[in-house]
RNA sequence: CGGGGUGUGGCGCAGUUGGCUAGCGCGCCGCGUUUGGGACGCGGAGGCCGGAGGUUCGAGUCCUCUCACCCCGACCA
């Protein structure tokens, strides 16, 4: 994308009523508009990030075997009843409102009670067990108060997967291989080093429920993780016996801040007998589903992303999730650097390789800022000078030397860091 | 929901004890000079001051109500 056409610009001045750090610069470098408090549309170089993490997160979920559905933001009021959950007393984030004719819907916050329901028109046999299914939709919650940027909206994006199992021991199989794509997909994002995967308060069917959480001032949560075997616990689930049982003392333990991007939950069967879903085992007796569900919340671990890389001149994306892996800077407007820039840019794009092309015609110190504040991995200057000299002048965005390169060594390098 | 704060061109701000055509910076448009870390000159466009009501000869400035936004706390199944 050449940036004289990219739909959105930079701006020096931030928005006043923003504090944090993911706000701020998303809005400053154009990757976000604020809709309202909370509320924020993402705009093209945003979407890419969105996008991005999406894939890589689909691909892991896919290589679960899980299949991906879309479902309604609207949702029937009887459902949630059946499970005790359309009350605002046990759920305070619903918004509410009514068909023409009267009858009471709500916007999906969460997905277990439809999705549970319509498993009861596909799953009627142990045969048709293990099944799951996963979507990314825009939650909706009604949050007393939106705070933190993209990191707790009222309208957010969430990756949610909700498996079906025959018995205990085949969901706490699943369940143990949702772990480890979890941890996967972190590491992919390039948070892995400081995400947990931490122990926290369970429902009605388990003791604990598990989270992933991200060490970052910019968190809500704290944790104490143990660094050596890398788990943490949830300070609201902290005690004595908690530490006995899971084998963690406490003089070990760091007291730190994080932000949950991922949790994970074991229904087991109490879901299904609610909602009377069950299935025919291979006995002939009529059985309840096992349900267990697995959320990542995919604007939120943006957010994240931002707070634990940004620097002082801007965002940071780590190469598997930023909206572009490079970004020409030409610098002057002698025919023969708009030549060179502009195969340069051609070559990339064959490549396959996305690529923003500062083409604008605005002074060298505004490209190399925008180029910062964007956060894109790779900069390489094409200017009269590196015309001459044959060669790229390359900047990694966390490096502050240079290099001078070719093409085939930059093409090398992005191969061998991807 | 409790406490605190803020609303003035697209963004950031100033506007004195009420006073006459509401200013400044950034950005935007035009012309020219510039071009390796956010250039400069000249000339322009753009706001009825969050909204409603009130006090007053006169309200961005005072009063009442209301809406929105931010922060702290509570909440987060």
């Amino acid at each position: 994308m050449r940036l004289s056409e990219l739909f959105t610009k930079t701006t020096k001045t931030v928005p006043a009523d923003e504090t944090s750090k993911n706000a701020k610069l998303l809005i400053q470098a154009g990757f976000v508009h604020k809709e309202m408090a909370g509320v924020y549309a993402y705009l093209p170089l945003g979407l890419r990030v969105v996008e991005n993490i999406k894939r890589i997160i689909r691909e892991e979920m896919n290589a679960l075997g899980s299949q991906e559905i879309i479902m309604t933001s609207l949702q029937r009021k009887e459902l949630w009843e059946k499970t005790g959950r359309w009350d605002d007393a046990a759920v305070d984030v619903w918004f509410k409102s009514e068909l023409k004719n009267g009858t009471a819907v709500g916007f999906g916050w969460s997905h277990e009670e439809p999705i549970t329901n319509m498993m009861s028109n596909y799953i009627s046999s142990y045969r048709d067990l293990p099944t799951s299914v996963y979507q990314f939709q825009t939650k909706l919650r009604n949050e007393v108060r939106a705070k933190s940027g993209i990191m707790r909206g009222r309208e957010f994006v969430m990756k949610d997967l909700y498996a079906y199992s025959r018995n205990a021991e085949e969901l706490q199989d699943f369940y143990d291989g949702v772990t480890e794509a979890y941890l996967k997909v972190f590491r992919r994002v390039g948070i892995g080093d400081s995400t947990y995967l931490t122990f926290a308060s369970g429902g009605a069917f388990t003791q604990f429920s598990h989270e992933f959480q991200t060490v970052t001032e910019a968190g809500e949560d704290t944790i104490y993780i143990d660094e050596d075997k890398r788990i943490a616990v949830n300070q609201e689930v902290l005690n004595d016996d908690v530490l006995k049982q899971l084998g963690l003392q406490r003089d070990r333990l760091k007291e730190v801040k994080a932000a949950e991007v991922g949790n994970i939950f074991n229904f087991g069967s109490a879901k299904a007998e609610q909602l009377g879903v069950y299935f025919t085992d291979e006995d002939g007796s009529e059985k309840p589903l096992f349900l267990s569900s697995y959320g990542i919340g995919v604007t939120r671990l943006m957010g994240v992303v931002v707070e634990l890389f940004a620097d002082e001149r801007g965002l940071v994306w780590p190469q598997s999730i930023a909206p572009a892996q490079v970004i020409i800077d030409r610098l002057g407007e002698s025919r023969a650097t708009i030549v060179a820039a502009d195969e340069l840019y051609a070559k990339l794009v064959e490549q396959g390789i996305e690529t923003l092309y500062d083409d604008r015609d605005v002074r060298p110190g505004e490209k190399f800022a925008d180029a910062d504040l964007m956060g894109i991995p790779l900069r390489i200057v094409v200017s009269d000078k590196t015309v001459e000299a044959g060669k790229y002048e390359v900047k990694k965005r966390t490096a502050t030397d240079v290099k001078m390169q070719s093409l085939d060594d930059i093409l090398k390098d992005l191969v061998a860091t991807e």
